[in-house]
Order: C-alpha cells, then sequence, then structure tokens
DNA sequence: GTCTATAAGATGATAGAC
DNA sequence: GTCTATCATCTTATAGAC
C-alpha cells in the first residue's frame, strides 16, 4: 500500500542523484580536457555543472578522485580503437583502413583528446602503465607483424615499428597540433575538418605507397 | 681612487645577478617543460635552482611574468627551425631534408618541448597568435608552392598543406608520443633515439614515395 | 642582492542545517 | 541529496632586516 509512494520517492531521489553526478562528471570532463588537472578548479566544474561545490565531494570525495575517473574514462576512449583493431583477424588493409577512419571520426568529435591523454602520460608515465597494462597492448601491437620482413626505398630492412608510427603520426598529429595548424594554416573549423576527413582515404593510400615497389608481406 | 674598488665591487654584484637569474630561468625551464605551469610552484623552482624564493620575484617580478619570458623562448626555438626553412632559396628536396634532421636534432635534446608548446597553445590560443605573428609563418608556409598542383595517387588533385601535414606529423609526432611509444613498443631510450636518427633518412624518402610516379613539381 | 617572516588571497574539503 | 558557512592548508608575493 505504501510502496508505490515509496518507489516513486525512491526513484526520483536516485533519477536526481544520477542527473547530478552526470552533470558534474560531463562539467569535470569538459574543464578536464581543456585546461589539464591543475588549472581546473572545483570551484569551475561546480559553476560549469550548475551545482553545489559540496556536492562534487559527496559524489566523488575529492578532486583527484574525480579526476582518475575521467582519465581512466578517457584512457579507454583513446586506445578502444587500438585494442579493437589489433583483436580483429582482417587483412592489413582493411585494418589500416578501419583505424584512420575511425580515430578520425573520434578526434573530430573530441578534438582535445590526445594532447590531453599524451600530456598526462608525460607528466604521470608510470600511471598510464598501470592503468592500461601498456604492455599488454604493446605485445598485441608488435604481434601485428604484417610489416615484418619489409625494406626501404633502398633495399635495407625497416623496423615495423616506424610504419605502425607513421600510420599513428599522420592519423593523430594533425588533431594535436590543430590550434596550431588553424593559425598556420589559415583554416577554420569547417574547413580543417573537411581536410581531416580527405585523411581518412589519403593516409590508407600514403601509406602503401611508402612501401609500395618493394616485398610487401601478406594482403596489404 | 676610489673607482676600482667600486668597480670591482659593481662587476661581483652583476656578475652575481647573471648568475643567479640564469639559475632561475633554468629551474624554471626545466619544471615548466616538465609540469606546466599550473603543477609548478615558485617553491620548487627556488629549490631547484638553489636560491631564496624571494629572489624569484626579485628578478622577475612574478611567477605568471617568468612563465611568459619561457613560453616565449620556447615558442622561438620551437618555431626558429620551421621559420629558418621558410625563408631559404633551396630546392624542395633538400629544405625536406634539413627540416627533419633540424628538428630530429633538437627534439631528441628537448623530447619534453613539443607537447609542452602544443598544450600550451590548446590551452592559449590567442596568446599563440600575438606572440608568434602566426599569421606571418602561415603566409611564408604557404607561400611554399613546391607542392602545389600535385596529384593522389588516383590523379585527383590534393590540398598542398596535406604534405606539409605530413612532413610535420611524421618529424614531430613521434615525440608528443614518446612516452606512450616507449611503453607500448617496449623501447628504452637508446632505441627509441636511434629511431629517431634512423627517420632522418627514412622520411625525407616516404615524403618522395608518397608523391612517386605523379607529376612531381619543381626540383622534389 | 639575499634572506626571514609574514601578509593576502585562493583552494580543496567538510560540518551541520534543511 | 542539497545547500551555506567555514576551516585548514597551500601559494604567491612583499616588507623589511642584513
Amino acid at each position: 500500500m505504501f510502496f508505490p509512494l515509496l518507489c516513486q520517492n525512491n526513484f526520483e531521489l536516485e533519477q536526481k542523484a544520477i542527473d547530478t553526478e552526470t552533470k558534474i562528471k560531463e562539467a569535470a570532463r569538459k574543464l578536464f580536457l581543456q585546461k589539464g588537472l591543475n588549472a581546473t578548479r572545483v570551484r569551475d566544474i561546480a559553476e560549469e555543472a550548475g551545482i553545489n561545490l559540496a556536492l562534487l565531494n559527496y559524489y566523488f570525495r575529492s578532486k583527484e578522485k574525480l579526476f582518475e575517473l575521467i582519465m581512466t574514462e578517457n584512457l579507454g576512449i583513446f586506445f578502444s580503437e587500438m585494442k579493437g583493431l589489433m583483436k580483429t583477424e582482417k587483412p592489413a588493409k582493411e585494418k589500416i583502413r578501419e583505424f584512420v577512419s575511425g580515430y578520425v571520426d573520434l578526434l573530430i568529435a573530441q578534438p582535445e583528446l590526445p594532447i590531453f591523454i599524451l600530456g598526462e602520460i608525460q607528466r604521470n608515465p608510470s600511471n598510464f602503465l598501470n592503468k592500461m597494462g601498456a604492455g599488454q597492448i604493446g605485445k598485441e601491437i608488435r604481434s601485428w607483424k604484417e610489416f615484418s620482413g619489409i625494406k626501404n626505398a633502398d633495399g635495407s630492412p625497416i623496423n615495423p615499428l616506424h610504419i605502425l608510427m607513421n600510420l599513428i603520426s599522420l592519423t593523430v598529429f594533425p588533431f594535436v597540433a590543430r590550434p596550431m595548424l588553424l593559425a598556420v594554416g589559415g583554416l577554420d573549423n569547417n574547413q580543417f575538418t573537411i581536410m581531416m576527413k580527405e585523411r581518412k582515404k589519403l593516409i590508407p593510400l600514403w601509406i602503401e605507397q611508402m612501401l609500395s615497389g618493394y616485398p610487401i608481406p601478406g594482403n596489404l
């Protein structure tokens, strides 16, 4: 008899709780990505979320805990594409295409992500190693042997890690340098996005051309 | 009669002043590069420099002024290579070779520089625009017309800015992602440095290959 | 020029009322 | 769950002695 009311009450409370918690997390994510851990004030997060300062500690214990949470989530987002790719059994050419396409879409939506991640790894490498099991990723990546045995243009053997570096560099760096490229390249946001979408087709082409005319392994 | 004594006194004082000022600047540069503006405490700088906290304000008025100074210097270092290159009249092939070689040497010596610069530009783009005259650099870079008119592998025309992006990406990104690559690639510092030196030869080769078989402009 | 001591303000966190 | 008020600490900057 009283249950319906109680249930509704609990439901309402819980809904509110979830909303507030989410609001705080989203506000924190936005500000942390933009300004980093130390430049972000808990007061700014509270204001951005439209809630009271004290609620931040109520839900997340401390600024550091909140940051750790968001950092872990962002690391997951940033590396999920890479990890997913390693596990599949597609031909190299297809893997490259999907890698580039996936990251370009991700980074168009979240252009601030890579520099945040990379900066944080630089500041605190051990934290990254622990959180990500970088060793595990490394093993998977290095087991990506399609490129082993390839040769350079002058016939000398080439470390396959170079090709992997090239793939990531060509895909991710324009976003890391986006504000610089906008200024230096004289582009606006739309033009930049268009160029990045162009690169979905271009980068696989370039990678192939880097290796063209020489013994190409697998089905590349 | 009294001048010699006075002079010596002044000289000694001035020598000390220069030394202390330099010590502070170098300590600040190290810490700012490593941890950024907000995570660096003036106390840490003073300790790192082996001087008293109050001297920092004596010489540089404030932490912000000191940071601005160092930021400007670092921006100059980071872009000098690029600017110098634009002004010379060498053939494109030679320009590319020098660009890569110059940056690899610079970044081996100062691996933390690019992420510091790029992070700071992201946090504060307008500041960068003012300090660097990015418009001016942009004009010079876009006037680098060797690549205009080039075509992509399928015959379609290609924005020459893509090639410039590729050149910078392939050269600079491995340093931006260095801590990640060390972990994921299973490399130590020495191996990483060796690979970067290899890239001095490889990147110009790759760029050339990207464009090979198609109408190559100028003397590339 | 260099130091000690301290002011002035910002910041993260919490107690306690509702 | 949410708010106001407040604490404890840290941080930058400066005054004033040497």
